[in-house]
DNA sequence: TTCACTAGTTCGGAACATAAGAACTATTAA
DNA sequence: TTAATAGTTCTTATGTTCCGAACTAGTGAA
């Protein structure tokens, strides 16, 4: 198995970023990842979404946003510890990471308060 | 032909906002039409990239950009007009769309530098 | 009216990307 | 060894995207 590859800062690309926190179960991901002090393992975030996300399709999206740049992940034992990268995005990109995630939560929000309004149908969160 | 869909700006996703900003293309025709003061045609852009665009697909990319709430088209005569949707897309994702912009930019001059530097190999610019 | 022209859209198939189950690898522990 | 756990890779079905060809809509002649 080879080791994973992370890209030098200089590779990162605002269209890789963008693409990878393009995906609902990604910013969800991502966005835990930044907002936690210690390192997050893959199999914590089984259930970010409604429906369990299978582990194949999960390391998918790891990948994902690590070939994006978004974060690196190294092997503890058994697991893979994943850290976010931003600090090195920030230097390169600023602002960038910081108006995606606030974007997000804003429209986390507006759900939250939308579904609790109206619970006759209630909408899918994410 | 029915008439061009645009999303109300409830409807509108950071998803999809990131998923539309994530192709080169669109970034360029978008970050242009952002630029300019005027309404810009759809023909304007067949040579955005080094290599021209088919029309079919520039066609596609303006249908991405309305759909995801980005820019609203309008028919002038024979013409499609674009103007981007920025002042309500700021009002519900505040500083988003220039987190963006900037960033886009920011890999532009990177890229600009780049080139002038090494002109041996000249990597393929936007 | 009809014809031609221009600007853009839609259709269809090939090329590419994504999702998820099954099979695999790496690490630890018994 | 063997088993268990955490992730990765393989494979296939399903979705997207690209782009040429065919189409539509508006304009301005003859």
């Amino acid at each position: 198995m080879r080791p994973l590859f992370h890209p030098s800062i200089d590779d990162i690309t605002v269209e890789g970023i963008l693409h990878a926190l393009s995906d609902p179960v990604r910013v969800a991901i991502y966005s835990d990842i930044l907002g936690s002090e210690c390192s997050q393992t893959c199999s914590s975030f089984l259930n970010v979404s409604e429906k369990a996300i299978p582990k194949s399709t999960l390391s998918q999206h790891f990948k994902a946003l690590r070939e994006a740049g978004l974060i690196r992940g190294e092997r503890r034992g058994v697991e893979m510890h994943n850290i976010s990268r931003c600090a090195e995005i920030e230097k390169r990109f600023p602002g960038l990471i910081m108006a995606i995630v606030r974007a997000y939560n804003v429209q986390l929000e507006a759900k939250t308060r939308a579904n609790k309004a109206g619970k006759r149908k209630p909408s899918k969160r994410l």
